[in-house]
DNA sequence: ATTATTTTTCTTTTAAAGTGAAAAAATTAT
DNA sequence: ATAATTTTTTCACTTTAAAAGAAAAATAAT
């Protein structure tokens, strides 16, 4: 038992594959961009996160969108978004979305 | 016969109504994200390319999102964005489109 | 021809996205 | 237990798109 939604990959791995620094990593995580699982204080990936992180990177640097927008397309439940989008990412932001609407109250 | 589409106000009042500098909507111009008339040189704003570009301000300074990200929802025939979107400005976009594949080629 | 207006170009400002450096916290090794 | 290593976090700096200022170029008006 160990798939694609597995969290096994730890931060640095991942930010070298992506060709990022892992602060990036630990930056789209306060947008409820990606949700890596904590074993102790240690963060792990899925391979289902890598894909998504891939996306959203093609999306900002290919594309030229920014952080706001693929987060809006996101909460918008876009169809082109969401479909490369893992479910716990929108489960974050479901997460995201009600603390958000606490603290408007 | 003067109506919703009748390109009939000037760059400076349309800035002032937006509360823009009349060069970010030159600016907006490049990417055929508004399609003024020219009589002579000068330009003409109807009043549907201003609820257009209200709703483009609100897009980019209430909800964050960047010019490139309107763009590519343009593209994509995005419901949301299209529903406030003017004919000519889609028209404009087909042609934009047109022009830049070209140079692909 | 001179004055005023609009467009265009060039330059600067501002803010988000990303990163470097290093402190703080935690884990592992000795 | 303490030293060494790793991970997280904080602070500050860099870079780039968006926007605006200044002024030159082009057009229209008197």
């Amino acid at each position: 038992m160990f798939d694609e939604y597995d969290k096994s990959y730890p931060i640095e791995l991942v930010a070298d594959f992506l060709g990022v620094n892992s602060r990036t990593l630990y930056y789209y995580e306060r947008f409820s961009l990606v949700c890596p699982i904590r074993r102790g204080r240690k963060r792990y990936y899925s391979k289902v996160d890598i894909r998504w992180l891939e996306y959203v990177r093609e999306l900002m640097y290919d594309q030229g969108m920014n952080l706001r927008s693929i987060i809006i397309l996101i909460r918008r439940r876009d169809n082109i978004i969401l479909e490369k989008c893992p479910e716990d990412v929108v489960d974050c932001f479901k997460n995201y979305l009600m603390q958000i609407n606490k603290q408007e109250e």
